[in-house]
RNA sequence: GCCGAGGUGGCGGAACUGGUAGACGCGCAGGUCUCAAAAACCUGUGGGCCCUAAAGCUCGUGAGGGUUCGAGUCCCUCCCUCGGCACCA
């Protein structure tokens, strides 16, 4: 008898739900065995709610972590929200709610469309990051940077997004764009809190070969913290006692620098020794250079301009007087902010060079100039970084408030460790301000006003919030920790101790797989790397890099463009789970293409994903199956087995789906009779990390124990995967021209002979000398044959 | 400009260390079923030539050259697309 009830997706789906909920097959006991940490990427709730390239990457991850657990790995796979920040903060203000009211809407909105995914998440264990019980430690980690010496306050030029009416990170604020809104972004200074990433920059990098990550992104970072290794080397000025300092990774072209060029900031030091009548027109420029946006300054790229301030320099290996310029192509925060002019080496210099005709020297580059500049004590070896420090200082008011206190008397000290969290005070006026105050300047006194930690006098809190990068920068960490006693009691006062127990810490981490876009490559990524390091120095981490294996994924993207909402191309997943079930869309899209190339999504395909589910499920749900054993059944059983398993370990899910379907298609042409059970938990199996609810219903079917998810994934029997025959493409001068069967382990000679007398072949041959046979087992014979 | 990744049918994409290019799916065409349609199922589907047909020949993986018995895959030159960085001294 064949039951063919149709496959009733949402009936399936929430009955799944509940039951895996209220059996927890996705909860590890934290002192489980074989564990395996499988995340990814902490998620930001949109106010639209998930998207459909959320979907994607989720699933991309899920599947990985089934298929993991199906291996006999106790899977740990959380989820939380990034919910603090700009992002929450500026639709909050658009839709004129507060965002503390906003997070509750679309935390349930966001969490109810993971469920329905079908992502095998540990909803026991998750969190939010403006939830004070998480903030607090944040808040800690402040404390504890702080204390190390981390954490300083800086009064520095700035990127201030007008937009955004806050400061932002070098990495936020890259080419002179705003991460966020792509605004560009204001030059200003500013006094803000500033963490010491340029410390780590070696270790940074240095631990990049130790990680296996996509190239791609190791890259960005090694380009980003930007390490250039060269001399800094002392140019005395004629006349005066004040000399001028050069970073250059060439000094073996220093036999060839003609000029000096200082930046518009850094020249101002160097105005006194400006003769008089050249001082107002070299002021003049220095302003004008100055009022630029560091975006102006680098868009006019091209065009060199600058002035001779009048001064000159002795190159110190020609002796020769050289002339001093300032010029805007020359940025304060590369090197030294001064250059030596080598026209004839550097394309740039040249330009200037020929723009205000100075001398031109041609020369051969000298490596010995390393020794001698360094043997004559004319300069030093000197190593510097692109990477700047991270600036977390934020004048918004959705983020977790800076843990520090201004005492008149006292100066900045830390919030005592047990007075933690400072709770972000609900305020009704929350508008980030034109002018870079705080919002939190808005907040009543009781809180703004607290007695000094130290003498007790009146101290005032810092109003500024930190940086929603602080708050992902360590989530990987809370999560196994969430039921500890530490993390739900808060720190004390006198011991000092983490969140975190550091038996449970290395038992789980470093996370085994982290699944993330590409686009975090020097954001979340370096930030995530440099805190863990930092604790790890402090001694509460046992390891060094939080990630050592890390998946880029692809985006998905809606014709030919991202999805973005200016747009209107952000397609929702809900209606199309709806439609056609989760299961359905899961496979849909990780059968689009490579996992790690995203794809376009265009709903044309997911009909033909519909009938295959449709065709597995009453291949499954056909009651009447044998136990006979058909050996060209096996056969092609176990060669699926090994190749689903060979593609998953490389997260190639498209071809581990075509190959699912090749199997279902082998079954379908099939005799019913010679398909036994165990053909069908196989198939139910290697599906099951692409469509889990299927799956299980289709496990309860065959009489399968509960859970398939933890049920042992299908192994391939060496034996059984050897084919019987082979097959020959017979070629004639590397051109194809026929092909011949003959059992697997035919000798050469044999399947020569073979070959030559096939009628297809025999015609080529006919009165022509073969001058060589190539032969090559299990593929291919090739007869050459001599030209004359 | 520099650094990544890539360019394969009408479309998404397969092809392990050089070994039968186009798996799998979409789309399209024809058919079965039906009063009809949908669904489902079956067959075909890179271009050209030849042909009643079976079969055969030939060209084909961005362009051109090379290495090789044999190249989508390796080498050289060039073009284009996407992503990253960019006056970094």
């Amino acid at each position: 008898m064949i039951n063919r009830d149709p496959y009733r997706h949402g009936l399936i789906e929430s009955k799944w739900q509940i039951k895996w909920k209220k059996s927890a097959v996705y909860t590890p006991k934290i002192n489980a065995k074989n564990k395996f940490y499988n995340l990814m990427m902490f998620p930001y709730p949109s106010a639209e709610g998930l998207h459909i390239g959320n979907m994607y990457a989720f699933t991309g991850a899920d599947v990985n972590g089934r298929y993991q657990r199906m291996l006999g790995h106790s899977v740990f796979e959380p989820i939380g929200l990034d919910g603090f920040g700009i992002h929450s903060e500026n639709y909050a203000i658009k839709k004129g709610i507060h965002p503390k009211k906003l997070s509750e809407i679309t935390e349930k909105r966001f969490y109810s469309q993971l469920t329905a995914i079908g992502g095998s998440f540990d909803w026991t264990r998750k969190l939010e990051t403006y939830d004070p019980d998480y903030y607090r430690w944040t808040q800690w980690i402040f404390i504890k940077m702080y204390e190390k010496g981390l954490v300083y306050r800086g009064e520095a030029m700035v990127n201030w997004c007008p937009s955004c009416k806050t400061v932002l990170a070098d990495e936020q604020a890259e080419s002179g764009i705003c991460e966020r809104c792509k605004t560009k972004v204001e030059r200003r200074i500013m006094a803000s809190w500033y963490f010491r990433i340029t410390d780590y920059a070696e270790k940074l990098l240095s631990g990049l070969e130790t990680i296996n990550w996509p190239e791609k992104i190791k890259h960005a970072q090694r380009q980003w913290i930007g390490k250039s290794q060269g001399m800094v080397i002392k140019f005395q000025l004629v006349d005066h006692k004040s000399q001028i300092a050069v970073f250059t990774t060439r000094p073996d072209t220093i036999h060839g620098a003609t000029f000096l060029v200082i930046s518009p900031e850094l020249s101002k030091k160097y105005l006194k020794f400006v003769p008089k009548g050249k001082r107002e027109k070299v002021l003049l420029y220095i302003n004008k250079s100055l009022s630029k946006t560091e975006q102006e300054r680098k868009l006019t790229e091209k065009k060199k301009t600058g002035v001779d301030m009048g001064l000159e320099a002795i190159n110190p290996i020609t002796n020769k007087k050289i002339s001093v310029w300032v010029a805007d192509y020359v940025l304060s925060d590369v090197g030294t902010g001064a250059i030596m002019g080598v026209p004839a080496h550097d394309e740039r210099d040249m330009k200037f060079a020929r723009k205000y005709k100075i001398d031109i020297v041609e020369m051969e580059p000298d490596e010995k100039m390393w020794e001698e500049i360094k043997k004559r004590g004319l300069g030093q070896k000197t190593t510097t970084y692109h990477l700047r420090d991270w600036l977390v200082s934020r004048q918004r008011y959705w983020g977790a408030p800076i843990p520090m206190i201004n005492c008149k008397k006292c100066g900045w000290l830390t919030v005592p460790e047990e007075d933690l969290p400072v709770e972000l005070p609900d305020i009704k006026d929350y508008k980030p301000k034109a002018d870079g105050t705080s919002p939190l300047s808005n907040a009543p006194d009781s809180w703004k006003f607290v007695e000094c930690p130290k003498c007790g006098g009146k101290a005032q809190r810092e109003l500024d919030v930190s940086d929603t990068f602080l708050d992902s920068s360590w989530y990987f960490l809370a999560y196994p920790n969430l039921d500890t006693r530490q993390w739900k009691e808060g720190p004390s006062a006198s011991s000092g101790q983490a969140f975190f127990d550091k038996k449970i810490m290395n038992a789980w981490l470093p996370v085994d797989a982290y699944i993330g876009g590409a686009e975090h490559a020097v954001l979340h990524l370096l930030y995530s790397r440099f805190v863990t390091r930092a604790l790890s120095d402090m001694g509460y981490l046992d390891f060094k890099e939080p990630f050592p294996f890390l998946y880029g994924h692809g985006l998905i993207i809606k014709d030919g463009a991202k999805m973005s909402k200016s747009r209107g191309n952000v397609v929702n997943p809900d209606e199309y789970i709806k439609k056609y079930g989760a299961d359905t869309v899961r496979m849909y899209l990780m059968f689009l293409g490579p996992f790690d190339q995203g794809g376009d999504f265009s709903d044309a395909g997911i009909e033909g994903m519909e009938r295959f589910t449709k065709r597995v499920w009453n291949l499954l749900s056909s009651a009447d199956h044998s136990s006979v054993v058909n050996h060209q059944l096996s056969v092609v059983m176990h060669q699926t087995i090994k190749k689903v398993t060979n593609d998953l370990e490389r997260f190639r899910y498209n071809t581990a789906i075509s190959t699912i379907m090749e199997y279902v298609n082998f079954l379908r042409i099939s005799d019913p009779l010679s398909i036994n059970h165990y053909s069908l938990i196989v198939l139910a199996q290697l599906i099951a990390p692409f469509a889990p609810y299927m799956a299980e219903e289709a496990w309860e079917l065959l009489g399968e124990k509960y859970s398939i998810h933890t049920s042992n994934w299908p192994k391939y029997d060496p034996e059984m995967v050897r084919e019987d025959k082979a097959v020959y493409a017979i070629q004639v001068n590397g051109k194809l021209r026929g092909e011949i069967t003959v059992p697997i382990d035919e000798s050469k000679e044999k399947v020569i002979k073979k070959a030559k007398e096939d009628e297809r072949i025999v015609k080529w041959l006919e009165e022509k000398v073969i001058e060589k046979e190539i032969f090559v087992k299990g593929k291919i014979v090739n007869f050459v044959l001599s030209v004359a």
